[in-house]
DNA sequence: AACAATTATTAGTGAACTCTAATATTGTTA
DNA sequence: TAACAATATTAGAGTTCACTAATAATTGTT
C-alpha cells in the first residue's frame, strides 16, 4: 500500500494549520492564506485535497479541523522546522527572520533519523560550551576579519597535538579518551 | 530586471551536466536523464527551456554544452552539495548514500551566506576535535552502532593531514581554505 | 430584518514538470 | 550501403499548484 503521497507543499499547509490551530480558537481560510503566502482560492483547493486524502475535517463554510492524522504531520513538520531553526540560528548564528525562511525549505528534505541525529548534535554543543569554551566561542569569532592568522595557526597546531597523542594511544591499544572527563 | 528565474528543478539539472561534463568528453541526454532520475523525453524538454534561458549552448542531436553563466550555476549547486554532504557524513555522521540524498533536497533551500557559516563550521568543527575532547567524542558515542577502533584511528588520520595541511598554507601565507570550499 | 463588509468558493487559466507511445535521427556492423 | 541498434525528439496527456475575476455565503451593524 503506497504511503499517502504527501508532498511537501501540503506539508507546509499542515503545518500552518496547526500552528493556526495552536493560537486561534478557529483556523480561518484566510490565516492559511498568509501563514503558507498564497491567495485564499489556492487555499480552498488544497482544503478539498487535504480533506479527501484524510488529515483534515472539512465543510465548506463550515469549521476545519486537523485529523489525528493530520496533526501528527503538523506536529512533526513543525518539529523539524524548529530543530533546524535552531541549529541555523544557536549554532551558526543566522539571523532570526533568514533562519525560519531557510528552515521552510529544508524541513521536507531532512528524514527524521537525520533530525534526531541534529537535534543529538545541538544538545551537545549546548552543553560543551559551558565545558570548553574553545570550539564554540572560537566559531563565533571565525568571520573571516576576525580571526588573525597567529590565533589560527596556534590552535591549528594545539589541535594537531592532541590528534597525535589520541594516534598513538589508540595505536598502543588503549582507549582513547579525553582526559577532562573519563568515563 | 527580474533574474533568470532559475526554478530548484533546473538548478538539478545544471549540477547534473556539470557533474557529467566533468566526467565525460560528451554529455548525453541518456546520461542526464538517468542523473536526475527522469525519463529522456523529459530531458529534452528541460534542455529547451535551459537553452532559451541561455544556460546552455543545445540543438538538437547535436552537441550539449554548459553556457559560462550555466557553468557557474553547475559548479555553485555542486559545492553547495558538497558542504551540506560534508556536514552530514563527518560531523552528524550520517550514511553516505542518505547523505548524499538528502543533500540533494536541501542543496536548493540554503543562501550563500548560510553555507559560507556552515563551511567555517564544518572546518572548525574538525580543527576542534584535538582542541576538546568532550563535545566531539561524545557526540560519536551517541551513535547507536559504536565507532570501532580502526575507523576512529582513520578518522584522526585523515584530520590530522587535514590541519597540517591548513598549517602549511597558513605559514606560506596564504588564505586557509577548507576543502569544503573549493573556490 | 436589511444592507454592507468580510470571508470563502467556483470557474477558468496557466506554468512547471512529468509521463507513455510513436517517430526520427545517428551510429555501427555485417 | 542496407539493416539494425542505440539514442533522441515530438506529440499528447496528466498532476500539482498557483493565479484572477466573479459569485456566494456568513457575519456584523444599524
Amino acid at each position: 500500500m503506497p504511503e499517502p503521497a504527501l508532498t511537501p507543499t501540503m506539508e507546509d499547509y499542515l503545518e500552518a494549520i496547526y500552528n493556526i490551530s495552536q493560537g486561534k480558537r478557529v483556523v480561518r481560510v484566510k490565516n492559511i492564506a498568509k501563514e503558507v503566502g498564497v491567495k485564499m482560492p489556492t487555499v480552498t483547493n488544497m482544503l478539498k485535497s487535504l480533506c479527501q486524502k484524510g488529515f483534515i475535517d472539512y465543510e465548506k463554510h463550515e469549521f476545519l479541523e486537523l485529523t489525528p492524522k493530520g496533526r501528527k504531520v503538523g506536529k512533526e513538520i513543525k518539529r523539524r522546522h524548529q530543530i533546524i531553526r535552531n541549529f541555523l540560528t544557536d549554532i551558526l548564528k543566522i539571523d532570526s527572520a533568514v533562519a525560519d525562511e531557510e528552515a521552510c525549505k529544508i524541513e521536507h528534505g531532512m528524514s527524521a533519523g537525520t533530525l534526531d541525529r541534529l537535534t543529538q548534535f545541538i544538545d551537545l554543543a549546548r552543553a560543551s560550551t559551558g565545558t570548553d569554551p574553545n570550539w564554540h566561542e572560537s566559531f563565533d569569532e571565525c568571520r573571516p576579519e576576525d580571526v588573525t592568522p597567529e590565533d589560527r595557526l596556534h590552535r591549528l597546531k594545539a589541535s594537531v597535538r592532541y590528534l597525535n597523542l589520541q594516534i598513538k594511544r589508540l595505536e598502543a591499544g588503549e582507549e582513547a579518551q579525553g582526559d577532562t572527563q573519563p568515563r
